[in-house]
DNA sequence: TCCGATATTAGGACTAGGTACTAAAATCAG
DNA sequence: CTGATTTTAGTACCTAGTCCTAATATCGGA
């Protein structure tokens, strides 16, 4: 063994999640082991085979075309949703994401990871976000972690209010009232 | 013959154009030929097996997802600025921007290049976003081009605020009061 | 109507990249 | 040193094909 069980998992996800075209045998080459170990692995892990992790990446595709509003829209990981009542997703401030000079996090990816949770948070066919009222409590820096939590606190016929609280562990670092507008069907064209 | 080979084969190209993901045997089905048949149809449209084609529909998936997340920089074009009170910048709203089912641009984008604008104006080493008061006035669509303008309106010792109002054409579609923290220089880091 | 060309179908051998399973061998941990 | 864990090996089977040969069906013209 090269390097325990463990670690070599935990490389083939990573190796798999930012390569997916990879075959069984190609990972077995890279990390020395054999075909086999490599499939027990994945099966361990619950990693698909080659050609449904290829399916899956197409089928994301194809969906931008059509589909509607799917989470892979929203800012964030959503860990947790309860429509029209409330949703969770976290994100995490990576050097992307932060002013070069300071380090710290732009407000713009804030307000994306709160308003994409308003809008993922609404059951209905499209939602847009009418008025805002934010308040960012506390910078945020590269390497943090951020939670945030959308609650459905008011909703009317065509308006409906959702407060976000972000934290980053148990400071709250961003606050927003959001007025979403839900539309039912398709377009109001202009 | 049921109908001309012609006619099959065209229709045999527009069906996997819309669905790449069928199989011969589906197309041998839905055509009510063989599957060899299609298969010689394929050969002479050079269109690729089912694989191949998952393939490259993923592939460009892939492209996609390296360039369309990276929101850096400042956030449109700046066009015209002075330094503590005013700045004008440009936004073209790409495919990438809008949500796909309605092509609406997100919000997070509008205030991003409104944010932006806001941290630009300001004369100094740094500034954060402290509040932020916002209005989407109409939905942006892909292809217009957003026309931001910030006025810084006050200036107070820490707080600086600043409005941005951004247009399409003579449109209003977004209105934001920016309150602005300017250089407490975050003791912290770098 | 028959003839040749074109079109279609059938079948076999082979491929990649697997799954599912059994079994043996190697390695680790107490 | 023993028992459990981990790794490797090998088999049969799968899908969705390729490539190739050969037989059959159908059409269009003299």
């Amino acid at each position: 063994m090269r390097r325990s069980k463990k670690e070599r998992q935990e490389r083939l996800q990573d190796t798999i999640q930012t390569n997916p075209f990879v075959t069984d045998e190609e990972l077995a080459a890279a990390f020395n082991v054999s075909v086999q170990t490599i499939r027990l692995d994945r099966m361990e892990l619950s990693i698909p085979e080659l050609r449904e992790r290829i399916k899956y990446v197409a089928e994301r595709n194809m969906d931008d075309e059509v589909r509607s509003l799917p989470i892979e829209e929203v800012i964030g990981d959503i860990i947790d949703i309860e429509l029209d009542k409330s949703a969770i997703s976290i994100f995490d401030v990576k050097k992307e994401h932060v002013f070069m000079r300071n380090g710290i996090a732009r407000g713009h990816h804030l307000f994306a990871q709160a308003n994409s949770l308003a809008v993922a948070v609404i059951n209905d066919e499209m939602a847009l976000t009418g008025k805002a009222d934010i308040r960012f409590t506390r910078p945020v820096r590269e390497g943090e972690r951020i939670v945030a939590k959308a609650k459905v606190t008011r909703m009317e016929k065509l308006r409906t209010m959702v407060e976000v609280s972000s934290f980053v562990g148990s400071e709250l670092v961003f606050r927003g009232e959001f007025s979403m507008f839900r539309a039912p069907a398709a377009e109001k064209d202009d």
